[in-house]
DNA sequence: ACAGGACTGACCGTCAGTCAGTAAATGCCT
DNA sequence: AGGCATTTACTGACTGACGGTCAGTCCTGT
């Protein structure tokens, strides 16, 4: 094969990019590294020269992901104006949107991190993102600890409990995109959206806030999530 | 080698057993087939005799530890003579004292759990044991809120959402066992105790209870499995 | 011209899983 | 009770694929 030289920071970013279609596509142990090197049309050894393990490209893809959360996060604690809670507000409705208007990749995303031969990959990136995230959900929490919008406690600890409970929700969500069909997943939508007001009204008292205050998702977020994967299923 | 038969069900046992040890010691990924036939003393045939692939003992052998924590905790929600707080008590102070009771089993399988390359098992686990206990628990926040000892609210969605909470302290039982010197043991015991405080009060508050009201580890038992952690280290 | 960074691809050891066959247990007929 | 047939439990050599190595080659900037 003709040898073609690139930025290293190319190379990495295409590695990284194939190995990313592939591990949604078929999960992280059903890749291999054969196959990476395939779609990114490198050898072996340029492989390992630019990582040390497959393991590794699991490690760079998750740091990937993790920065990609934290970065449209980061923005919106920076507003000095506003109390907790609106803080807080703030943060859940970029949530929210963010999930509604990006529904078609969250799909293929969710479909890709929580079917079970990927749990390594999807606890590889949920425990980064939590990483990055937990500072900035800390910082949201100890102002409004402060400023009286909250009960008081320890802001890390419950801002890593709260971002917990999202991760928690990774049997749900199986559920859901494992549904083998319509039926399974009507029950399954259910029990999802049953799980996130329960979650929104944990959240609601371990803040201190009257009932309803939080919403994790959209009160219709499960059917426009069906909807989606209802064609998919259909195509 | 001469063919000795036994009964499936003893055979499957030995099986299991060897691969729970070696799982355990080495890590499931790490753990070949040939190591777990050569333990149990039986051809690489016989182990495709019993399971299907190498995954299925590791699903066998959750299954077996979920089992054991259901038996453990079925008993004591039968008592039909206590209220839903003095039950959800009764239960923690079940599970907090089986945790210093068997300290050293515990720290073997934890630090066998919490291992990096482990977490394919310990989301095995843990889902399964969660799969059983959800009932239970939902059935103690039920007749709890019925009887106005907790707040109202979805006992099922609940508990879900309560046992999720101890597993989410997976990093920072991690942190703990994975600890490479004394030092940054005693930075993990300490954020190890401070996330499990905190997790009281959320769950003191997610049930409406006073604070302290529910505590899932004795005050001091970061210590006291750090006791058995320095004798491992240094023998 | 040459040093060192980027890259190749044949090769290796290991591992999960297969399979054709065999010994022991069990049922069944006489 | 003894022979025969069927089923169950088991053997171990083998295969293909995989992650990882390495000796060496090409390319680029200086």
């Amino acid at each position: 094969m003709p040898r073609v030289v690139k930025h290293p920071e190319v190379r990495r970013g295409e590695l990284i990019a194939a190995a990313r279609a592939l591990f949604f596509e078929k999960g992280y142990e059903a890749t291999s590294v054969d196959e990476i090197i395939g779609r990114a049309g490198i050898s072996k050894g340029a492989f390992y020269y630019y990582f040390p393990a497959k393991e590794a490209v699991l490690e760079a893809l998750a740091e990937q992901m993790a920065r990609e959360a934290a970065n449209e996060t980061q923005a919106l604690v920076a507003d000095q104006t506003l109390n907790g809670f609106e803080r807080l507000d703030l943060f859940l409705k970029h949530n929210r949107r963010l999930k509604v208007e990006r529904a078609p990749e969250a799909l293929a995303l969710f479909e890709a991190l929580f079917r079970p031969e990927n749990i390594a990959l999807y606890h590889h990136v949920f425990t980064r993102i939590s990483r990055v995230l937990i500072p900035l959900v800390a910082d949201i929490l100890q102002r409004g600890m402060d400023d009286g919008s909250f009960l008081p406690g320890d802001a890390d600890a419950m801002a890593e409990i709260l971002l917990g409970l999202t991760t928690t929700t990774h049997d749900s969500v199986a559920a859901l995109v494992g549904a083998p069909s319509e039926e399974a997943f009507q029950v399954a939508a259910a029990a999802f959206q049953r799980r996130w007001v329960a979650q929104g009204i944990v959240a609601d008292r371990i803040l201190g806030l009257p009932e309803g205050s939080i919403q994790f998702i959209e009160p219709g977020f499960a059917e426009a999530f069906f909807a989606g994967w209802r064609l998919k299923q259909a195509g």
